[in-house]
DNA sequence: CGAGTTTGACCGGCGC
DNA sequence: GCGCCGGTCAAACTCG
């Protein structure tokens, strides 16, 4: 599995996909059918262009695929937007998973449908969220299967506060690095519809490199790279 | 004893 | 203006 999160992270890095201006206009989910790694992966909306990139990387391994409730504008505007590479046309074919579009616009503390204009209501949201609070950090969410709510990803993380959001079942934990000077916060919760799914979202950029076992300092390095 | 967790209080944005 | 809600604070508590 390393293997395949650094393969998809020099993907990403040689494409250039996290660039700042699309990190905080935008804000998405990529979601995998299994995680027996217990490690965080995946993103955000660069979504369109970072699906493409990463699954291409993964879809073999772990089965991860656009749902097949997306619509087909939405795979429309995927290919529009980038082509119709190999990895997208497997993403579309595959049978195995279970993320849709839909979820994604749905996801953050949302219960209106996300219809057709995916993108749109994701901007709208994002509007929102940038009027509420003037400085907004560049944000990922993604959603994993795995029986323990916080992912072991290398940092070291406080936890601040923990709240029970209105129509879900499971309260919402809410982490900050402990590392001097770096304001990077993450937020776990489970999925209402389904329990075994944890969504963790962070915001903010870490400032340093994660601390890790001597073993995994090599591996730990380039998940970084992987995210931020 | 220091680091991390828990939890009720508080704050600010938003909708009505 | 008021109440709701998500997010944060901070004192008390727990653990190693």
């Amino acid at each position: 599995m390393r293997e395949i999160l650094n393969s998809a992270s020099q993907t990403m890095l040689n494409q250039s996909l996290f660039e700042d201006q699309d990190m905080s206009s935008q804000l998405g989910f990529f979601a995998f059918s299994s995680n027996p790694y217990n490690l965080p992966f995946g993103c955000s909306q660069p979504s369109l262009k970072t699906l493409t990139a990463v699954a291409g990387s993964l879809a073999a391994d772990t089965q991860t695929t656009l749902s097949e409730s997306a619509t087909q504008k939405q795979k429309e505007d995927v290919t529009s937007h980038f082509g119709e590479p190999p990895q997208l046309r497997s993403l579309q074919r595959s049978n195995a998973n279970l993320w849709a579009w839909g979820e994604v616009n749905d996801c953050m503390n949302s219960k209106k449908n996300g219809g057709d204009n995916y993108l749109g209501v994701a901007t709208i949201k994002m509007k929102k969220i940038k009027a509420r609070r003037k400085v907004r950090e560049p944000r990922f969410c993604f959603k994993t299967l795995s029986e323990v709510d916080v992912l072991d990803d290398g940092y070291k993380w406080r936890k601040y506060g923990q709240k029970v959001v209105k129509n879900t079942q499971h309260p919402r934990s809410y982490y900050r690095c402990t590392q001097d000077n770096c304001r990077v916060k993450k937020r776990v919760e489970r999925l209402a519809e389904d329990p075994r799914m944890v969504i963790t979202t962070y915001e903010g950029r870490h400032i340093h490199s994660p601390s890790q076992d001597e073993d995994d300092s090599q591996a730990s390095s380039q998940m970084n790279n992987f995210f931020w």
